[in-house]
DNA sequence: AAGTTAGATCAACTTAGGTTGATGGGTCGT
DNA sequence: ACGACCCATCAACCTAAGTTGATCTAACTT
């Protein structure tokens, strides 16, 4: 029988990730404005219009890339009165570099000969 | 002036990734078929022809699949006779980590109340 | 030299993803 | 309650990316 745990005690050690949640992470992230996103909450949690003026983009575009980017995992969102707060979930980077770890872990075995 | 080094030396302790740079390796990345790809290479270098059997695709699409993993610098090959082996570099797999690993870093901070 | 095989490349098509401006739903100030 | 503000969402458009089948090149085979 499988030990239950709870919800925080399993975000307190990430969960290895499947392939195609890693590929959603890799997806939302292969962007040059959500990056660009990303590098601004690398300095902490940051509101919607705080951004925009920084990045110097629409509301709607930058709308857009947040709901990418929070869909993916890589995003937390808080609602404080009229204002929304993004912040990168840290867990889900890790998860991605963990898996990326094990991806390249076990490749420098030579080929079989062809033909 | 510039110490002068090898590409050799360089390629030994990778150096850290420009935003753009990992942008394009995470992009190569976020694809279903490169990813069962970058799979099968996790056990070792393959020839094209191999890689088509155990993938089941057409050799047209494998082959414009690989050429985007190569040209992010996620693969190296090497011609052999007629048969062309492909193999992960696991440098770019490093410098990716690194990379993530630098933007998970700072990002706890509060933010700045915003009104 | 002619034929065969491995794989790259090309052009036409299809699909997925990003952009833009407009609309709508909460929340606050008065 | 009304207007102002923050932000999400929508539809129409535009661009980028993957697919397909055909063609091309280079390297072996006989």
């Amino acid at each position: 029988m499988g030990v239950m745990r709870s919800p925080l005690q399993l975000a307190r050690q990430p969960a290895p990730l499947q392939a195609e949640q890693a590929r959603q992470l890799l997806k939302a992230l292969a962007d040059p404005l959500r990056l660009r996103v990303l590098e601004a909450l690398g300095g902490g949690e940051r509101c919607v219009c705080d951004l925009t003026a920084e990045l110097g983009l629409g509301q709607s575009k930058l709308s857009f890339h947040l709901k990418v980017l929070k869909d993916s995992g890589l995003l937390e969102d808080r609602q404080q009165g009229r204002w929304m707060y993004y912040s990168l979930r840290v867990e889900a980077i890790e998860q991605l570099r963990g898996w990326l770890g094990d991806l390249g872990a076990q490749c420098t075995k030579p080929a079989a000969i062809c033909p």
